[in-house]
RNA sequence: GCGGGGAUGCCGGAGUGGUCAAACGGGCCAGGCUUAGGACCUGGUAGCUUAGCGCUUACGUGGGUUCGAGUCCUACUCCCCGCACCA
């Protein structure tokens, strides 16, 4: 068999039959589909599993009867390949290398400067891949993203005219991580350092000194403002005046330059020594006047150089403070009042779970802290001190006034927000974003925050939008088994507004501000819907595509416009939608999928939102995490030749299923090229062989199959793959094997043809050549895509059966254990007990009591005193006796008969006596070994 | 740190209170069939031992519930995904 060939040959005809393009007609329809891949690269492993499990789902479906849609389309929109492109123009080594690496010619390399050729490239070379690997993609409606397809772009921004008329768009400003180079904000993915780090939003307070000049000191805390009790600032260091408005601030120049950085208008005038600070009396929030004090400790390259202490919630600066108050020398050098120093209290602002009124004081002692060099420990006293406040600290009675609103006895935690509103609002503060951590962008610059103003959000904070998408999520199929469900319901309930918009990348303009490109998750949110009519739109043309269009189209709505395909194009629409499934990798349940319900719950009528998703996890190759400096990616176009599709197919999906990481096993697909030959040549040598007549072991076949037809059914239904191959491929096989030698390879016609059809029909969504293939050798007529998937007999199903058979197998095993031990040791006198006479009748009475609950059994039954000397042993018996039933009555006499040829037979090649007999028969120490069902062998 | 999912033999993985030394595969070992085999068939693959039985340990770690725990409870350790404006 040479499966190249045959994967060729079925490609083509697949192709010329036009086999998987889906039109509306009368048949129930089942929609299925996956995110469309970002076409920056060639798709490898990774891509094949998530596709994978939705190419099986829609050949199962298919088989089921289902009017099946699978299309595919591509992404572009955003800035990976309008970056990559650039820095291929720029003749960036590592950009240089990587096209290398991916097989491409220095020339071919060049062409890739152009953002376009990205665009037309990869989603040429990908849709190779996927057909290649025999996907069932309906082609016509195949399309790309951005504005380079004119269609889709009117699309999106009829898509986006919707939103922003419901109200789903807002505006605002917002802080990104900035490259100032390249003038673009930096993922994560952007960096060569830094991973990770976010921006942090900060309060500047504002602490007003004699000449009015303001002392600024930067906070995650406006909460604790009231109990400010001092200020420090740093001796030594020179701080910088700079204009805001009429006000003149005090703080670190790198602070300005942030601040300058994020849009606020500031003008240097001067500087000042932090010495002339120290002494001083500034006025805080509330009118009190406090002290500068001096500490040493202040990092100048963090915030603004300048620091206020709460010393009651701080330990930190409580910890400053006491050992400053026990240092007169110091206070001495600086000028100050060491009385008026030691006089400083924390002032309590906040009241603490199990925690006294100055919680840093507690975290102070439980740490056993008493200097400021125990930086370890401080660290850990704040943290665990601000996740306390976090939860449980609630504002004290010095909150009455000061704000808008009372909020002693309210949650601290709850009014943070409020009160850096106020602060700022009445002049007290401003905000100010520094990096979590240092940021290096892949243009080898060091990142900063940007304050991006006019920047346009999806209002995906809005509560009454998030109780839409709950109510449509609890009416939706999770694939498999609903595993991602509570994700996705944390993540409908976590998430913020969205900004929808960026300055540069591929995509669609902001229909009502141009300058502006919509992001890339964004656009990407209903685009499930473009496919049902994708091409039969190309036909109108592109200045009669239009929003009143799409109304009609999608909604219904207005009257008809009058282009071609219009009433195809709605019927297919009206047909297809919403979509049945829609799978992907774990990781976009946090953003795309839930932006997906939370679009669809924004457009569309509710008969029109989405019905299912899948999920699945992260492959792994050969047990290793697959990246690109493992070098262990394997590519899509590699698997043809290197391991044949079938066998990738099959291995792929047989790696794992649910959320967890699925893994890829090479040998496993090393290995199945011969098994699927033994599969083909299994097939053709037994079809259509055998007997008319019925025996007594093809109601055990018969049970055996339709039992294995119910369980992949049920698998396959909830897209347990793994499950499902196992079934159809590797146990149908040992149970046909098994038929056939149990009847000596006469099977029954009828039973064996129907083993072998739909053992083939069951394996059509993992390997569908080779069953085209072996289908065709059968003298079928193809396609076998087009067959019916194989229906379970329940009633056929027989458990006893199996079990029976089971047993038939342990004595076949017996057999061949005295065979072994005749031919080997040369003995000649051999008895098989079966179970003592105690065991049978303990079955009896334990089925008797008819209960499930063992404990109860077992008391009843070492009350017996028939059973007392057994009383050790019941604890491994009764569970046993109770699950198998019937098994008390076997080894049945009839199937022992079955053997007795085989007893005679060995008896005449070894000249010995084989006696099969009951245990209680018996005096023998050996006699009593043995369950039910299970002989013991003593030879002599 | 927070949310979700995990941890089982040489390996991938079944198993959700009792037929469990662990399905089904892969790998490896032995035997058979063969000119030969990477093909196929049979058996083996925790430890001790046996012709067969049997016994002793085992399911991330430590406690607990139960006649009985991989399976339930509890604490801890480690791994994967996400934590945002990025595909």
């Amino acid at each position: 068999m040479d499966f190249q060939d045959i994967q060729d040959k079925w490609k083509k005809r697949w192709a010329e039959e036009k086999l998987f393009e889906a039109n509306p007609d009368s048949r129930e329809k089942f929609f299925l589909n996956a995110p469309y891949p970002y076409v920056n690269g060639y798709l490898h492993i990774g891509h094949l599993y998530t596709y994978m499990r939705t190419e099986a789902f829609a050949r199962y479906k298919r088989l089921q009867g289902f009017n099946v849609l699978y299309p595919q389309g591509w992404h572009c929109t955003g800035s990976p390949i309008e970056g990559a492109a650039m820095r291929i123009r720029e003749k960036e080594e590592k950009q240089w290398e990587m096209m290398r690496k991916s097989g491409f010619s220095d020339d071919d390399i060049k062409k890739f400067e152009k953002p376009e050729y990205w665009t037309e490239y990869f989603p040429k070379v990908s849709r190779q891949d996927y057909t290649d690997m025999g996907f069932s993609i309906d082609w016509r409606r195949e399309f790309i993203t951005t504005s380079l397809n004119p269609y889709y772009d009117k699309f999106i921004r009829w898509q986006f005219r919707k939103l922003k008329e419901k109200g789903y768009v807002d505006i605002g400003s917002h802080p990104v991580v900035w490259d100032p180079k390249t003038n673009m904000p930096v993922g994560d993915h952007d960096r060569t350092e830094g991973e990770g780090e976010t921006p942090q939003e900060f309060t500047l307070i504002k602490h007003t000194l004699p000449d009015q000049r303001k002392l600024l000191s930067a906070t995650l805390r406006q909460d604790t403002i009231l109990g400010i009790t001092n200020v420090y600032a740093k001796p030594g260091f020179e701080y910088t005046i700079a204009k805001s408005g009429d006000e003149e601030w005090i703080l670190s120049n790198a602070s300005i330059k942030r601040l300058q950085q994020q849009g606020k208008d500031l003008e240097i005038i001067g500087s000042i020594s932090g010495n002339e600070l120290i002494g001083q009396k500034v006025k805080v929030f509330g009118g009190r006047r406090v002290l500068v004090l001096p500490a040493t400790f202040i990092d100048v390259e963090k915030g603004t150089g300048i620091v206020h202490s709460v010393p009651s919630d701080s330990p930190d600066d409580l910890i400053t403070l006491r050992e400053l108050q026990k240092d007169e020398a110091v206070c001495k050098k600086y000028n100050l009042d060491f009385d008026e120093v030691k006089d400083i209290q924390p002032i309590p602002v906040l009241n603490t779970e199990g925690l006294s009124n100055i919680p840093a004081a507690d975290l102070l002692e439980k740490y056993k802290i008493t200097s400021q060099q125990q930086s370890q420990k401080l660290e850990e006293a704040k943290k665990e001190l601000y996740k306390l406040s976090f939860y449980s600290s609630t504002f004290n009675d010095l909150y009455k006034e000061g704000f808008s609103k009372n909020l002693s006895g309210k949650k601290a935690a709850d009014f943070k927000d409020f009160i850096r509103d106020e602060l700022i609002e009445q002049g007290h503060a401003a905000l100010y974003y520094e990096l979590t951590g240092k940021v290096i962008t892949r243009s080898l610059t060091e990142a900063i925050v940007k304050l991006v103003e006019n920047q346009w959000f999806m209002k995906y904070g809005d509560e009454d939008w998030k109780k839409q998408v709950h109510a449509c999520l609890d009416k939706m199929k999770l694939y498999p088994q609903d595993a991602s469900r509570e994700q996705f319901e944390y993540v409908i309930d976590w998430l913020k507004d969205w900004a929808c918009t960026r300055e540069v990348g591929l995509g669609t303009q902001l229909p009502w501000e141009e300058e502006w490109v919509i992001e890339s998750l964004s656009d990407s949110t209903i685009y499930m819907a473009y496919y049902t009519f994708a091409h039969l739109i190309t036909d109108v043309p592109i200045d009669n595509v239009n929003d009143e269009l799409f109304d009609y189209i999608l909604l219904g709505k207005g009257s008809k416009p009058d282009v071609p395909n219009i009433d195809r194009m709605r019927e297919e629409f009206e047909y297809w939608y919403p979509f049945d499934v829609r799978n992907s990798g774990k990781d976009l349940v946090q953003n795309h999928l839930t932006f997906t319900l939370f679009n669809h719950v924004a457009i569309f009528p509710e008969d029109k939102w989405p019905k299912g998703f899948g999920t699945n996890g992260w492959i792994t190759v050969d047990g290793e995490k697959m990246s690109k400096s493992r070098g262990n990616m394997i590519m899509l176009k590699e698997m043809p030749t290197k391991f044949g599709v079938d066998a990738a197919r099959l291995t792929v999906l047989s790696g794992g299923e649910g959320v967890d990481d699925p893994n890829w096993n090479s040998d496993f697909a090393q290995a199945l090229n011969n098994k699927f030959e033994s599969l083909a040549t299994l097939a053709a040598v037994n079809y259509n062989k055998g007997r008319d007549s019925r025996e007594e072991v093809d109601a055990w076949a018969e049970s055996k199959l339709n039992h294995i037809i119910q369980n992949c059914t049920t698998a396959m239904e909830e897209t347990l793959f793994r499950t499902g191959s196992q079934l159809a491929f590797f146990e149908l096989t040992s149970a046909i094997k098994w038929y056939l030698r149990r009847t000596n390879n006469n099977p029954n016609k009828e039973i064996i043809n129907r083993m072998i059809e739909s053992q083939l029909i069951m394996m059509v969504p993992f390997t569908p050549f080779l069953c085209d293939e072996v289908w065709e050798t059968l003298g079928k007529k193809p396609f076998i895509s087009t067959e019916k998937w194989p229906q379970a007999d329940e009633s056929r199903i027989d458990s006893e059966l199996d079990q029976k058979e089971q047993v038939v197998e342990t004595v076949m095993q017996d057999i061949y254990a005295v065979k072994k031990i005749l031919k080997e040791k040369e003995m000649t006198k051999v008895t098989l007990f079966t179970a003592p006479e105690w065991k049978y009748q303990l079955v009896k009475e334990a089925r008797k009591s008819g209960s499930r609950n063992i404990g109860e059994v077992l008391k009843q039954l070492s009350q017996n005193s028939e059973f007392n000397e057994h009383t050790k042993e019941l604890p491994k018996l009764v569970p046993r006796i109770l699950k198998t039933g019937e098994i008390s009555s076997l080894p049945a006499k009839r199937e022992r008969e079955a053997l007795d040829g085989a007893i005679a037979f060995l008896e005449k090649e070894f000249s010995a006596e084989i006696k099969v007999i009951d245990a209680e028969d018996s005096d023998h120490p050996k006699a009593n070994n043995g369950l039910p069902g299970k002989p013991s062998i003593l030879a002599e």
